[in-house]
DNA sequence: GCCATAAAGCTAACCCTATTAGCCAACGCC
DNA sequence: GGCGTTGGCTAATAGGGTTAGCTTTATGGC
């Protein structure tokens, strides 16, 4: 019985790409295992389990989006990197909309890879809230805005929670424009 | 052996009560049943299984939902009404940690109450967005980025996805300003 | 008051998913 | 070529959801 030749990379690869097919609700083990062409115990061998599974699916993703809007915003500034940054934020969700929602959980502490892909992620939304001149508590509060707006955004768009027909890359790009407003007259009133 | 009495309301009721106290996710029939001193197949006899649970429990959150926004909003106007709603809106995500996520299911349009409720909430910030003289497509996309925004942080929070110490309702009071700002000015730009 | 019937509860059984234990065989190294 | 490591397996357990079919309670018409 020859060995399939396995390893975790290639677990969690497998892992988000059926997660992208049919959702990450609906990644299971089982389902997994018949991709790898495995029995489901022996993907024991390479995760701890259903929740370890979807723990390394997330720095997965983490890393790549981190990436992706990184690259998005490099040579531009300002609005420019803002607008950049935000279309590749919500391109990366409709691209994986299995891998985008375990973007949300936190990194785990114990996972150094998942904890520097976050710090990536954060750090590119920092630098380009820099552009605006916004440092310390100012940047804290505007990056908590800024990633409200394009995760929520994402995830209602994800769950079709926009009903009318109003396209909705126009809304988007007005709620991107509205964020350029305010974070060029931010902190907006004092506390 | 007596009846214990039940019916669909009670059972949905009991069900957002769980929900709340140990989270959507886990909020599973069994313990439902166990709740309720009863056997987990008699809950058929009131909701069509798991999934009609949790959307009859949406059609709640969201009317709950709904009346809270409208209230708060009442009476205000402005960046006034504004704040309040957003306020409670965020007060409601964090009194009903299983509840809230539940409103961001869309209503299932063979059920009356949970379209209702639906028009109801989005009526309730469409009111607030004609305080900045907003109608038509502007109003669409404002509501878009207001339930956006609104959503985006109140999950973020509740995700723990805010880890820095910077107080969190600093943060949120900054973002429901720029929402202000913005909404002011709104479209931002010409398309 | 009585009985027919609808409704509310039950038990039993089945399927699917996750997990653990323990066995066996393939691969890699010396 | 032996031999340890390790990647795969089967079997078994537990928990959740669902369906079928039975029993008993409440209720309403007469």
């Amino acid at each position: 019985m020859p060995r399939v030749g396995l390893n975790q990379r290639a677990v969690v690869a497998e892992a988000a790409r059926l997660a992208d097919e049919v959702g990450l609700q609906q990644l299971t083990l089982a389902a997994l295992a018949g991709r790898l062409g495995v029995a489901l115990p022996s993907l024991y061998k390479h995760v701890r389990g259903a929740d370890a599974l979807i723990q390394k699916l997330s720095a997965l993703a983490t890393a790549e989006l981190a990436t992706e809007l990184t690259t998005a915003a490099a040579g531009r500034a300002g609005g420019d990197a803002l607008r950049a940054m935000a279309d590749a934020y919500r391109d990366y969700a409709r691209r994986h909309p299995g891998r985008y929602p375990a973007t949300q959980r936190v990194p785990d502490p114990a996972d150094p890879e998942h904890v520097v892909a976050g710090e990536r992620a954060v750090g590119a939304i920092y630098a380009v809230l820099r552009g605006y001149g916004l440092t310390g508590d100012d940047a804290v509060d505007a990056t908590r805005a800024l990633r409200s707006a394009l995760h929520g955004f994402v995830s209602l768009e994800a769950a079709g929670g926009f009903g009318l027909p109003r396209e909705v890359d126009r809304s988007y790009h007005q709620l991107v424009a509205g964020l350029d407003v305010s974070f060029r007259s931010w902190p907006v009133d004092a506390p």
